[in-house]
DNA sequence: TCTTGTGGTCAACTGGGTTGACCACTGGGC
DNA sequence: GCCCAGTGGTCAACCCAGTTGACCACAAGA
């Protein structure tokens, strides 16, 4: 049986199978950087699909909340939820669809995409630690590599992004 | 604005910030084929947190549901709710602690220990498929670097595996 | 012995998701 | 042009894995 502890014991060839969760632990890592900057910041941490929605309607204009339904993987009504909220902070406006009388359609504001760049920035602190420890060059070709696998996984199409646990 | 698509577009030298997110969608992928595995062999999907049980039982004998509660990050109530579930299913066993009669040490059962070898199986199958993208070498040099960033941020200690968005 | 702390459970609540029902509108078939 | 199945959006009720709060049995050092 694998029992081997998967934890930070560190040298060694890697059991079969590690590197799936090394991911994951890696991510969470970053991710309470991330957090913990934020929280620094006084910046009110709003909750991962938030995060998620910025980064959707920065790159897809004109998107509809059953467009972000459709990408974050959740029900048109949750993600209705998520925009109401985000209007009602100041993050996003909603503005009728030019040739759909049902349909609106969302864009950031200036305050949403202010608040996605910080993110940005608190995410490259994260990574460039990582490059701090192993190198550009290693760091390069692990995005590559990174990147390879989703190609492979979803094509053309976009990879999805979003929470998952 | 970084509003550059983050998607699968593949090539070019990466934008600043980018490596975190795509971890976090690699990680995703790996996490879908893997329940799509097990929905294939019919097994029932277990929540993640009763994997991280499986894995923290199988690496510390004698843990009682406080230490689980600590190492997941959740309330011991919460803790103690998933112990009665995999209790439930037969997949761990509560023995009264040597020491301590309030306590209850917890440890997989046969069920348990095959459920955990079944999903290192599935997990090193989606190891395997990256394995045939980019090669051993280069998979190897990956976990290498993501061991250093977990060695750099937890040092001696375990890097906490568990839930998180 | 007393006091403080800890393992574990019961109960009530929270919140982000779900399903279900519904209306307004779209758009292709006829 | 008229239907009608299909879709965008919202309201409402519910679900459930987590939370906080209260509590008891026992532990362990003063």
């Amino acid at each position: 049986m694998s029992t081997k502890d998967i934890a930070t014991d560190g040298d060694g060839p890697g059991l079969p199978g590690q590197v799936p969760l090394l991911l994951a632990m890696v991510f969470r890592a970053m991710n309470d950087q991330f957090h913990a900057r934020l929280a620094e910041l006084g910046r009110e941490p709003l909750r991962p699909a938030h995060g998620y929605t910025f980064r959707y309607l920065a790159t897809h204009t004109d998107a509809t909340t059953a467009d972000l339904a459709a990408y974050l993987g959740i029900t048109k009504q949750a993600a209705s939820k998520a925009v109401a909220e985000l209007h009602e902070w100041g993050y996003l406006e909603r503005r009728p669809h030019p040739h759909d009388r049902r349909a609106q359609t969302l864009a950031l504001t200036r305050r949403g995409r202010d608040y996605l760049q910080l993110a940005d920035q608190l995410w490259t602190e994260a990574e460039q630690l990582w490059t701090d420890l192993i190198g550009a060059d290693r760091l390069e070709a692990v995005r590559r590599d990174l990147q390879t696998y989703l190609n492979h996984t979803y094509g053309d199409n976009e990879a999805p992004l979003r929470p998952l646990w």
